[in-house]
DNA sequence: TAAGGTTAACCGACTGGTCGGTTTATTTTT
DNA sequence: AAAAATAAACCGACCAGTCGGTTAACCTTA
C-alpha cells in the first residue's frame, strides 16, 4: 500500500473495520489496526483524529456505501408497492453482501447507549430509516394501494424487526438463516399493509 | 453493609448492574465497583473468580429474578389464548420494571456476538425463550383457538421485535414510549394468530 | 463464661502490562 | 525547498489480578 494515495484512508477505514469486527472496539488497539494495515500508528493520527473519531467516520463510510447500494436499486421503480417490496427484499440481500459492516453496526449501537455522539448519528439514522420508509407507505395509502392507520407505526415495526432479526443473529448460535427470517417476518408486516379491506 | 452477611454477594451484583450500565463493561474497573459498593477490590475477588465471571454471575442472578416474575404472572392460566396474552402484556410491564437489567441484556448482548462463553448462555437464554413461547401456541392449535402455520417461527417474530424494540429504545434519543410500541407490535403478531381462518 | 483457637470474609498496596495519544525525526511528493 | 505523509520511540494514566496481612464471628475447652 503506496504512501500518499488518495485511498489510503479507505485502506485503514477497511482494516479498522475487520480488526473490530474480530475483537470489538475497547479491546482492538490502534496498534493492532496499524499493524494489520501496515501502516504506523503516526500515520493513523495524521488522517484520524482520535480512535472515536475513526470508529464514527468508519460508519459514515461504510453506511453511506450501504445506503447508495439499496437506493440504485430502488430508484427506477415509481410504483408503491413494487418500491416497497423492491425495497425489503433487496435490503435484506444488501444486508447479507455487507454482513461485515451490519455487525459493526451493532456495536456501534451498543457502544451508543453510552456515547452521546454516537448516539447521535444511530438517532439521525433511524430517523431517516423510518421518514423514507414512511413516504413510501404514505405514497402507497394516496394512491389507494396500501392501508394503514399510521405509516409512521409500520414504518417502526419493519425498522425494529430488522434490528431484532439480525442482532439476534450476530449474538446466538447458529438457529436459523438470517435472510430467510428476515424476509418471513417483514412480509408478514406487509401483507397486512396490502390488505385491501383495511383493518 | 456489615460483613458476613448472605445479602453481601447480591449487593455486589446489584453494585456492578449501576455501574456497567453507567459507563459499560470495558470502561467499568473493578475499583469503581469496589468504590460504589463500599467494598474493596480483594473483597470483589473473594466473591468472584474474575471480572468477566461477576459479568456472567450478573446476568444468570437478575435473568433469573426476571423470568421467576414473568412466570408468576402466567403460572395460574390455563387456557392458551388468555396465558398468551399474560405472556405478552405482563412481559411489557415487567421489562420496563426491569429496565436497568434490559440495558445489561443489551450490552451481554453485544459482547456474546464475540465471546464464545456468553454467546453459549445467549444461545440457551434464546432456545429456552423460543420453546416456552412455542409451547403456548402448541397449546393454543391443540385445542383449535389459535392458528399457525409454524408456531417456532411465530415465537422467533416475537423474540425479535421484543429484542429490535428494546435495542431502538436504549440506543436511540426519544421517539417513542417503549411500553406502547412493545405491546402495538406484538399484538399485530397476536392478533394474526388469533385469526379463525388460518393463514 | 472467659480465654484461646480457627477460619471465612475482607482489605488495599502493589505489579506487570496495556493503550491512547504525543513528539520528533525522516521520507516522499510537488 | 516547502508541504504532506509516515515512522518510531516515548509518556503517563489506567487496570485486572495478586498477595500478605487483618478482622470479626464462631467454635472449643476447661
Amino acid at each position: 500500500m503506496p504512501r500518499g494515495r488518495e485511498n489510503r484512508k479507505e485502506h485503514i477505514l477497511e482494516t479498522a473495520l475487520r480488526c473490530f469486527n474480530e475483537t470489538g472496539y475497547h479491546l482492538t488497539s490502534l496498534d493492532a489496526i496499524a499493524l494489520a494495515g501496515g501502516i504506523s500508528k503516526g500515520g493513523l493520527y495524521y488522517h484520524f483524529q482520535s480512535k472515536n473519531a475513526l470508529f464514527i467516520e468508519l460508519f459514515h463510510y461504510r453506511g453511506q456505501r450501504y445506503l447508495d447500494q439499496v437506493r440504485a436499486y430502488v430508484r427506477d421503480i415509481a410504483e408503491p408497492v413494487e418500491r416497497l417490496d423492491a425495497f425489503v427484499s433487496r435490503a435484506s440481500n444488501i444486508m447479507k453482501d455487507n454482513e461485515d459492516f451490519m455487525r459493526f453496526f451493532l456495536e456501534f449501537m451498543s457502544i451508543g447507549a453510552r456515547d452521546p455522539e454516537i448516539r447521535q448519528v444511530m438517532t439521525d439514522y433511524y430517523a431517516m430509516s423510518i421518514d423514507n420508509f414512511s413516504r413510501i407507505i404514505e405514497d402507497g395509502i394516496a394512491s389507494g394501494v396500501l392501508h394503514a392507520d399510521s405509516p409512521r407505526d409500520v414504518a417502526r415495526g419493519v425498522y425494529f424487526l430488522s434490528m431484532g432479526v439480525f442482532f439476534t443473529y450476530f449474538t446466538i448460535n447458529p438457529d436459523f438463516a438470517l435472510g430467510d427470517q428476515h424476509d418471513m417476518h417483514i412480509n408478514n408486516i406487509l401483507s397486512a399493509l396490502k390488505r385491501s379491506n383495511g383493518i
